[in-house]
Order: structure tokens, then sequence, then C-alpha cells
DNA sequence: ATGATATGCAGCTATTTGACTGCAAATATA
DNA sequence: TATATTTGCAGTCAAATAGCTGCATATCAT
């Protein structure tokens, strides 16, 4: 496990996506974060240490509790590695209202 | 290597990401895309083909040689996968953008 | 026809991953 | 104080990953 700090093997795992989407609504701790899967509560802490580690996520303690939230600035590093293919994709949508134009007027 | 599908396990990888940027500004064929790296042709020919795989790549064939092309609007996924963060973080910089202006008014 | 080039596929190997269990520490509750 | 709850950390293990080499096939050039 160790060292995995990179966003995009973060978000590589599917039920590492299932906890960030998970905490788009509120912050909330291990515990309350393991209760929604099958996998053992140990198996979903270890998914939030990586998560943590790579600054998706932050937290805040509350006794012996600790809430994780979201750091949804951190996700921009996705969005913007993206950003260069949405570029093209618009460029092709363009075009293709374009045709759909040129076949309108005629 | 065989069954990974998934396209947000295709972007984990660093070497793959930097073929899909490599491949925004024009098609080409495996050996142009090796060239560009250290590793073996014959282990960015299999990035290719994972690439490929989860349709991230299309390809066109001209006598022995095939051109690999971006798929970008497979790259959507991954830009609905972050849609809701964008929204949370966008809401963050309004609210900011708010008490600035709260403050300047006064 | 012969040799060179471009490519994919199969097989091997070290490392990484994701799951599990057990245990220790800290905090809450009775 | 004794017990229960919440959490993290260490260790184990099977499967997946990413790299390599060797080889077969198809096409181009001489």
């Amino acid at each position: 496990m160790e060292v995995r700090r990179d966003v995009f093997q973060a978000i590589a795992d599917p039920t590492r996506r299932a906890i960030l989407t998970m905490l788009t609504l509120q912050a909330l701790t291990p515990g309350a974060i393991a209760a929604n899967f099958n996998s053992s509560r140990q198996t979903i802490s270890k998914h939030i240490q990586i998560l943590a580690e790579c600054e998706l996520l932050r937290h805040h303690y509350s006794g012996r509790e600790i809430y994780y939230q979201l750091n949804p600035v951190k996700m921009k590093e996705i969005a913007d590695f993206i950003e260069p293919f949405k570029a093209i994709w618009d460029t092709r949508l363009n075009q293709l209202d374009e045709i759909l134009n040129q076949l309108k007027n005629k």
C-alpha cells in the first residue's frame, strides 16, 4: 500500500470513487462510511487513508471520532488534465452543429 | 495485464496519460509513440492496447502501419464523474466572492 | 525473392494492490 | 474503575500490474 499519493491512482478504485461521491453530501466518520460497504472496516479505512494522503480528503477530530470531508479543489487536478480533451470534443460537437445548420438552411 | 477496461484505471498510469496527451495533437503509430519513451516498444504497445480496450483510442490501418487517435468523447466519462465536485468548488469560490464583496461595501 | 520494418501476442518476473485478521491506543459510558 | 466503542497500524496473502524478451505475421523496399 505505502506510497500512493497520486490523485489519478486514488480515483482508479471504484470503492474510493464511491467514498468521494458519498462525501459530497456531508462529512462522515470512517465507521459511517464503512457501514455502506461490504468490505471490512479496516479495508475501508485504508482507502480513506489513501484518499487523505493525496489530499482529496481533509479531517477534523471530535472526541474519538474523526470526520472526513472532501477537498474538492484537489479534484481540479483531474479537471485540469481533462481540459485539453474537452476542447477537442467541444470542437467536434461544434463542427457537427455547423453541419446540421448547413443542412437545415438548404 | 489482461482485463482492464475501465477508463479510470486507464488514466491511472502516467505513461498512458502521456500517450493520451501526445495524441491530442495528431494520430500516431505505436512506433512513433514509443519513440518518445524509454520503455520498450512492446511495453508501450501494451499501454496502447489498454487505452484502446476501454475505447479511449480508435485506430485505422495504413498498410502495415496503424494510426491511433483519441476518442475524446470517451473522456467525458471522467468529466461526468468530476462534475458534481466541480459544482462544490464553484460554490466555495462564489461564497468567497460574496464575502469579499461584503467587505468591499463596508 | 530477400531482407528490413512495423506491429501484435505469449510468457516470465518483480512489485504493487486490495482484501483480510489481530492488536493497541484513545475516548466514551455504565 | 471497568467495559464498550472508534479508530489506526502491522502483518499476511492472492491477484493484478507493468516491465522485459522472444517470436510470428504482415507489409514495404531492394
